[in-house]
DNA sequence: TGTACATCAGTGAACGCGCGTTCACTGATGTAC
DNA sequence: TGTACATCAGTGAACGCGCGTTCACTGATGTAC
């Protein structure tokens, strides 16, 4: 049942992708390898074909997960110009059907266990976190890029939190209230940010 | 080895104390009954005399260590009058004593885990949550109830997502310039809280 | 108040079960000549 | 280009191991009279 070269590429690939939702849906300890290897089709025994232990499928379907909500982000930003487009980016982000979705952002859907995580896992989160905030900085483009940082930093906190508490609140009409809040709040921070900024200075 | 009731009672408490602690250091799925009994000096056989499963347990748990936060944040911010006390509550927050402590805020240590958690854990989670919307919001007593509200609400998002992403960055450097610019944004958009929400209306 | 018995907190061992991992096997693919 | 052999993707079963839970047992506490 040997499998040509190209064929174990899109295999390996698909276990990734599958296992990156697996693991968004049900938490890097509530996910097991037959679970994640069924989902892409396939029975547990060829896992270590492609895969050298649970953690390297998990170090790679986060960081599929983490390009994903960075393309997202970036595309949605890319929309419109400037602080504009991180408006748009902002409510994609805080919307009810990110609230809803199981590839949604891996920040919110494996937060705590990621801070527990090892070495590896951490870094993959850590540069991919890097790099997000440097997507919503190179929009922030009226203010210098130290400060765009420091602004983005913040953005990204509260859209992190606000989402991870909406995704715990039990009370759908509080849960629509937070992300309506975030939203109105994070609108005027991001609209008044320039003025602010050149304020604090 | 019949105990007391008095000291039965007592240890059950022991018991729930340190699982609040175990559980905020492990998680939720990375906690074992073992390990919280042997953590309380007890083995794992009388278990089952005080509680009727680990999610009894896991409930007990965070409503133990939800109180502890209400408690630690109320009395931040009773130490000064109206919003100086919520700016002083943020700040030990956000501090450096928190991001490395084991028993600080559960919706930062368990906040992935209690999302996908049953109804009861949940909803203790919720309504733990609108507590501290409720501590929070009436030092900002200088809006409405019901802007001191929404505003505490996206208060309350930022500090759990800072902390949150404080807590999974490996980088020490960013962590801390992380949790200082969300000191630093929480700080001005308090003291201009009253105005901002004057002007929105 | 004292006595006889029932209760039950805590121990230590055992139970199924699901997990990550390993392995013998199959047969199509890749390689060497 | 064709042939013979080595490789290896995928299967299905098995492995230890740790988990939540159960249970027989002990002996101090609580209760009934």
């Amino acid at each position: 049942m040997r499998k040509s070269r190209e064929e174990t590429a899109r295999t390996r690939r698909h276990i990734v992708e599958t296992g990156a939702v697996e693991l968004r849906r049900n938490g890097i300890a509530g996910t097991g390898l037959v679970e994640v290897m069924a989902a892409a089709g396939l029975t547990q025994g060829g896992f270590y074909r492609h895969f050298d232990s649970k953690d390297a499928l998990v170090t790679e379907c986060l960081a599929n997960a983490l390009d994903s909500l960075r393309a997202s982000i970036q595309s949605a930003a890319a929309t419109r110009p400037g602080r504009a487009g991180v408006l748009f980016a902002i409510d994609s982000y805080l919307s009810e059907a990110h609230l809803k979705s199981e590839s949604g952002c891996p920040f919110v859907a494996l937060g705590s266990e990621l801070a527990r995580a090892g070495r590896e896992v951490r870094d993959v989160a850590s540069d991919a976190f890097l790099k997000l905030v440097d997507v919503i900085a190179a929009h922030l483009d009226d203010v210098g890029p130290v400060a765009a940082k420091k602004e983005a930093l913040v953005l990204l906190s509260t859209m992190v939190g606000a989402m991870s508490l909406a995704r715990l609140i039990s009370d759908g009409e509080v849960t629509a209230m937070l992300l309506a809040q975030a939203r109105k709040s994070l609108g005027r921070q991001v609209r008044e940010g320039a003025a602010a900024s050149r304020r604090a200075k």
